[in-house]
RNA sequence: ACAACUUUU
C-alpha cells in the first residue's frame, strides 16, 4: 500500500491525475489493496492543485464510504479539502469546513490556517487574512512563520511596498517569528520591482548578516525584477558577477528572465546572440 | 522519511 501511495502521490504532484487515478483503481481491482488515508490524501491534493475541484470532492465522498476509511478521516486530509475550496476562491465553504473540524473533534492545525490565510492574502483579500490571523489563536493555532510570510507577501503584492514593508519591521523586531529565507525573497521581489537599488542592496546585508544564506529564488527574484524594467545590463552585471566569483550558478529561470529583459528592451536580436554566448559559456540547455 | 501551508521565469 505504501508503494502504491508513494506511486499516486508522484503522479499527483505533477499532476498527471489521470494515471493517478488508474493506480488507484489497480491497486483495489488487482493487488486486492485497500487505500489508506494516506492514499485519500494524495489525490485530494493532486485534484487541488490542478484545480479540480470535482474531482477532490468526489475523491472526498468515496473515502467518506469506504468502511476503512471513514474514522481515519483526519487534520490533513481535511487541511487538503480547505486548500482546494481557497483555490476556488471558495473562502466561506473554506471556513465552514474549519468550524466543522472543530465540531468533529478532528482539531484543525496551524497548517489548516496557513492554507486559509493563504488563500485570502494571495488573492488580494489582506483584511479578511488577518480576521483569520488574529481568530486562529481561539483554536489553540499559533501563527508561524509561515503566517507571517503569507501575510507579508499580500501586503506586498496588493498594499504595496511601503505597507509590506512597515509589516517586515513589525515583524523582525517583535521576536514572535524570524524572518527566514522566504520573508527575505518575498521583500526583495518588491523592493527591486520599485527599484530600490539602494534598500535592496540594504536588505540583502540584512539577510545576510543574520545568518541567511541567499538562494537562487533571491537571485532570480532579483534578476528577475531588474529585466522586467530598463535594467537590464544592470542584471546580467550582477549575473556575471556572481557566477564570476563562484557565489551563484545561474539557472534556467534566471536565463529565461535575462532573455525576457533583452528581448523586450533590445530586440530579439540581441536575446538570439545572448542565448548563443550562454550556451557555450554555461552549458545551460535552454 | 507513504498524504496538507508561504518566495522567482
Amino acid at each position: 500500500v505504501v508503494l502504491y501511495n508513494t506511486l499516486i502521490h508522484g503522479l499527483s504532484s505533477c499532476g498527471r491525475m489521470v494515471e493517478a487515478v488508474a493506480v488507484f483503481e489497480d491497486m483495489q481491482q488487482n493487488n486486492g489493496c485497500s487505500p489508506s488515508i494516506a492514499t485519500y490524501g494524495a489525490l485530494i491534493d493532486g485534484f487541488s492543485k490542478s484545480g479540480d475541484l470535482r474531482g477532490a470532492t468526489e475523491t472526498w465522498n468515496k473515502m467518506m464510504a469506504d468502511e476503512g476509511c471513514v474514522d481515519m478521516v483526519n487534520v490533513v486530509v481535511y487541511t487538503s479539502m480547505v486548500d482546494v475550496l481557497c483555490r476556488h476562491w471558495m473562502f466561506d465553504e473554506a471556513y465552514a469546513l474549519i468550524e466543522r473540524m472543530r465540531r468533529s473533534s478532528c482539531h484543525p492545525n496551524t497548517v489548516t490556517f496557513n492554507t486559509l490565510i493563504g488563500g485570502l492574502a494571495g488573492s488580494g483579500r489582506t483584511e479578511r487574512a488577518r480576521t483569520i490571523f488574529e481568530e486562529m489563536g481561539r483554536y489553540g493555532c499559533i501563527p508561524n512563520v509561515t503566517t507571517y510570510n503569507e501575510l507579508l507577501g499580500g501586503l506586498l503584492k496588493s498594499e504595496g511596498t511601503k505597507e509590506g514593508l512597515e509589516f517586515f519591521k513589525e515583524m523582525d523586531s517583535n521576536g514572535i517569528v524570524k524572518p527566514d529565507l522566504v520573508t527575505y525573497n518575498s521583500v526583495l521581489r518588491s523592493v527591486s520591482r520599485s527599484g530600490m537599488l539602494v534598500l535592496v542592496l540594504q536588505i540583502f546585508g540584512k539577510m545576510v548578516s543574520s545568518g541567511i544564506e541567499p538562494d537562487n529564488f533571491t537571485f532570480n527574484t532579483v534578476i528577475d525584477a531588474y529585466s522586467r524594467q530598463r535594467r537590464v545590463g544592470f542584471a546580467i552585471r550582477i549575473q556575471d558577477r556572481l557566477s564570476c566569483r563562484g557565489y551563484w550558478c545561474p539557472d534556467i529561470v534566471a536565463y529565461n528572465s535575462l532573455l525576457w529583459g533583452i528581448c523586450r528592451w533590445f530586440g530579439p536580436e540581441k536575446a538570439g546572440s545572448y542565448l548563443e554566448k550562454m550556451m557555450v559559456n554555461h552549458g545551460t540547455n535552454p
